[in-house]
DNA sequence: GCGATCAGCT
DNA sequence: CACAGCTGATCGC
């Protein structure tokens, strides 16, 4: 959950995605998406009494949020202050202090954030100079450079501080894989299931959010078919979702949920109750988009888990990955502030690196990009690393040993490094960016490129093949083809996904859910990924310091060296 | 009765 | 632990 108090030091009196406590005497409200962790003190009673008495108090957001926001009756009594905003359309605004009369003059600009339909960044500038506002996002890596109105001719624009999503801003979240290979792997999951019969359903375990709707698209697209979801209400108005989406149960593919639907699942239920009309028992697999990481050197990748007889986790993540937030521009001269406090709280020993660049101002902070530099944390001496990072010296040179082997290293991860893909699948960005509700024409499926853009060498995953067969005869191989990942054609196959099924690993079928880990030699999980939707390796090299380690590692941070040393710290 | 907060769960 | 919620219990107004 987002940590960010809702103000940013330059512009203090506005107030972003936070509504609450101080937030309630800001000039100008601004919502990045509709997530519930992003709207806390939206729908509270005394906010809305503070409208009703305003007369230039109001909600800036894109024109989906608005949407969405709307289709919830506890957020109905903002219909009258929401002002949506197109996308990539400078706007001016009035920061009108109503008792004085005082006024201060911003520019806002939304960008697609990529993080869930209707999410966006925005760029303010104004007399406190230009600040980005990241909210939540999921970009490929060089889209954010080729955003026009971050940039000012051919130079991107003195960004002075970046409010960023660091939900996954960590060594160990180094790599994600790409959105368009996901999809891939979930594709041919789903397609080898329902092609075997009618009753073969797949049940797609997607939390309750906003965010899965191009999984649906794609879906519904690629199988001809709609995906059975509760409500259709919220997308009334999106007609490139409504029609991939249904509220009849007879569909192959299902999003529906039920309170008790992990329970319903156990029972080979649908969370509607759906059956076969023959009486004949559907055979349900169930599909849990969760976030999967991989570590700079990890040499395999899956994007398909098996976890259980007929559960599956597949990859799928809102939020950018450590290498693919260093790949953003203009980080060199910012200061970055976290919206997210996932670096303390998830890995309390461990901080990024940071270093100064030589002759720039003290507050210039420079992520070490490619390498996963860890120290202990020194935020218990330092309070204002809290929201802000802070400078630590530079040593001046670089680790001569680490660069040579990332020179070598055939997963170097960076910007900057474009594959010549001469097919480009369809991009999740195109579908997060649309803002024309209406406009049937603007796919969100979206075509093809034909530029290159979207994938990186950081974004595509080694590719590997691992051959298996289900006792029930249902091929486990999967294919992750970007270019030809058609599940009917399965002499196709260019594997870079892989099921694992711990069951055969010498597991009973009953054993599988506690003893998996046991026997399974090609993963091991590691304590804090044993237990939650994370469940996938990070960095194999990665070891726990030992003690004289550590207080080496203490005194060079104390003398301000840079500390190179790859390290993974007990909580 | 309502909202806020927290624990527990997925 | 984290995501993005949901449910239920408890407390104060």
């Amino acid at each position: 959950m987002s940590s960010f108090a809702g103000r940013m030091k330059e512009y203090p009196t506005i107030s972003l995605d936070r509504f609450d406590r101080e937030n309630l005497h800001a000039r100008a409200y601004f919502l990045s998406h509709c997530h519930k962790d992003h709207m806390k003190g939206l729908k509270g009673p005394l906010l809305k009494r503070k409208l009703q008495f305003s007369r230039t108090v109001r909600l800036y957001c894109s024109f989906v949020t608005k949407e969405l926001l709307l289709n919830n009756p506890k957020y109905a009594f903002w219909e009258e202050y929401i002002v949506p905003l197109e996308l990539e359309s400078p706007t001016q605004i009035s920061l009108v202090d109503e008792a004085s009369g005082e006024k201060e003059e911003v520019v806002v600009t939304l960008l697609p954030a990529g993080h869930c339909p209707g999410s966006v960044m925005f760029l303010f500038e104004g007399s406190h100079g230009n600040v980005l506002y990241t909210g939540d996002f999921r970009l490929p890596v060089g889209d954010v450079s080729r955003m026009e109105h971050l940039h000012s001719g051919s130079r991107v624009k003195d960004i002075q501080s970046i409010y960023l999503d660091s939900t996954f801003y960590d060594p160990r979240f180094y790599q994600i894989p790409s959105r368009e290979v996901c999809l891939s792997g979930i594709s041919e999951l789903v397609g080898k299931w329902i092609i075997q019969s009618p009753h073969h359903v797949v049940w797609l375990n997607c939390k309750a959010a906003y965010g899965y709707e191009y999984l649906f698209i794609n879906l519904g697209e690629e199988f001809n078919t709609q995906i059975h979801v509760n409500t259709l209400a919220m997308f009334k108005k999106m007609p490139e979702i409504l029609s991939y989406v249904t509220t009849n149960r007879r569909t192959q593919i299902h999003a529906c949920r039920h309170p008790k639907d992990e329970e319903f699942f156990q029972g080979n239920r649908l969370p509607c109750g759906c059956t076969a009309a023959d009486g004949t028992p559907l055979r349900i697999i169930s599909i849990k988009p969760s976030t999967m990481w991989f570590g700079e050197r990890t040499k395999k990748t899956s994007v398909i888990i098996k976890t259980g007889g007929s559960s599956y986790r597949a990859c799928f993540s809102f939020h950018s990955s450590y290498s693919e937030v260093n790949a953003l521009p203009f980080t060199q001269y910012s200061i970055w502030t976290f919206l997210f406090e996932v670096i303390k709280d998830v890995c309390k020993t461990i901080i990024p690196f940071w270093k100064n660049i030589e002759g720039t101002p003290e507050t210039t902070a420079l992520p070490v990009s490619v390498e996963e530099s860890l120290a202990p944390t020194v935020t218990d001496a330092q309070p204002a690393a809290r929201n802000y990072v802070d400078c630590t010296e530079s040593n001046g040179e670089e680790d001569e040993e680490e660069e040579e082997e990332q020179q070598g290293d055939e997963e170097k991860v960076g910007a900057g490094q474009p594959e010549d893909i001469s097919s480009q699948p369809p991009r999740w960005e195109d579908f997060f960016t649309t803002e024309t509700l209406t406009d049937s024409q603007n796919s969100l499926r979206s075509q093809p490129q034909s530029c290159c853009s979207g994938m990186t060498g950081s974004q595509t995953p080694d590719l590997f093949s691992d051959e298996e067969t289900a006792p029930d005869g249902f091929s486990l191989t999967l294919s992750g083809s970007l270019s030809n990942h058609s599940s009917q054609n399965m002499d196709s196959c260019l594997p870079d996904t892989l099921i694992i099924q711990p069951e055969l690993d010498g597991q009973k079928q009953g054993d599988s859910e506690t003893q998996r880990e046991e026997g399974d030699d090609r993963i091991t999980l590691s304590e804090s990924q044993q237990s939650s939707d994370f469940d996938i390796p990070c960095t194999p090299e990665s070891k726990v310091p030992r003690p004289d380690e550590l207080s080496q590692l203490y005194r060079k941070l104390a003398a301000g060296e840079a500390v190179r040393k790859l390290c993974k710290l007990e909580k």
